[in-house]
DNA sequence: TGAAAATCTGACGGCGAGTCAGAAAGGTCT
DNA sequence: AGACCTTTCTGACTCGCCGTCAGATTTTCA
């Protein structure tokens, strides 16, 4: 009942018009992606499916809404990997288990940088809608991380000074920053892999105390 | 000689269009800050100096290079951070000497914030200009804690699996993304005091080891 | 003070945003 | 098939910002 897909008028819109509306999602993410937030300009967006400007209003009511269903569209790609942040992360294989966490979210991320640097934009622009988008998909990593630090600090492994909030937002932060650098630190020399270990055992350490 | 401020035109400027320039720099900082890089209009700019966009472009080509100009304003007051860093954190004072670097940064980050982030859409969007006055900001800070991630890795404490710059890249992206997490960090729980001291503790875990 | 240099701005052409009335396409019923 | 209705699309328009330039205004200094 409630899949039910709308117009920017509010009408429940028909299948010829559901796939003109997934084609102006597609041409949106691709241009994001070429051009940039900055210069995206609803008649590219048009232009790209071989339409007009006007068509595009009738999906959405400006880009932001556009780029918001694409950042609500990555959240759900980002479900998988609580799954791989579950706790009891040993020294046999916790830096393994590390590492493939790593390896996921760099998967996550390649596929979908654009539209989160654009959803982490408006967010911290303080656009409400954007901000509630991410908070709940970072909360859905963040929670498994929290938990692990917590037990973290109960074996007294980790100090008692980590708050495992801040922690687990730190291991995001350094996950999504740390990807966002990997062009300009390749260029430095810093390949694919030395990242994906360092970053592999930072979070170990962080999230173990090992 | 060479400290001379030049027009848009490339011709060298007075001290009135040199006040001019410093008014119109300062209203797009303010701007900025208000209300974010993506509704910046040169219209509101010169409005709010009481002039015209045309006084705008004797003194810019457009509003990036504004922008461009800030951010390396903003490089400027990252330099004495550097200090902030000498290797040689000891179990004794380690910790308190992470936690006057985090609260130094705090302030920088907090002066600068809106133009820091412009900075770093614009990079990662591939603009060449940002790129390097982004590169060369970091690279002031992340050559010192490089340094101290190579002294821990010598003297055993922290593992070989960690590459020195890529390390440093993620203490870097640590910092900068927390804070900027931080205005819904709050609205979860998680006071200023916290993001401080957490992330002290895992500045000081990443670069010495303890 | 008057002429030259420096600085500022009104006014304009061009382009993208967003709207709306009506055209085109598709579906249904007889 | 054809008349009629619903859904979807778009041409054409207004509005506001961009970036330019010629000329107005202010400052400088001989």
């Amino acid at each position: 009942m409630s899949d039910d897909v709308f117009a920017a008028d509010g009408r429940v819109i028909g299948s010829r018009a559901l796939a003109t509306r997934r084609k102006l999602l597609d041409a949106t993410a691709k241009l994001l992606q070429e051009q940039g937030i900055l210069d995206l300009r609803v008649v590219d967006i048009s232009r790209d499916i071989g339409s007009s400007p006007a068509t595009f209003y009738q999906y959405f009511n400006d880009v932001d809404e556009a780029i918001l269903e694409l950042a609500k569209e990555a959240t759900e790609d980002e479900k998988p990997l609580v799954a791989l942040l579950q706790p009891g992360w040993k020294a046999a294989d916790g830096l393994e288990r590390a590492g493939r966490f790593v390896d996921a979210y760099m998967v996550y991320w390649d596929a979908h940088h654009a539209v989160l640097r654009a959803r982490n934009l408006k967010a911290e622009e303080g656009n409400r809608y954007f901000r509630a988008v991410r908070t709940e998909a970072n909360l859905l990593v963040m929670d498994a991380l929290q938990a692990m630090v917590a037990e973290g600090i109960a074996t007294k492994r980790l100090p008692d000074s980590l708050d495992p909030f801040t922690t687990a937002a730190a291991v995001v932060a350094m996950c999504e920053r740390l990807l966002s650098f990997q062009p300009e630190m390749a260029r430095r020399g810093a390949n694919r892999d030395a990242i994906r270990n360092t970053l592999a055992t930072l979070l170990y350490g962080a999230l173990t105390g090992h």
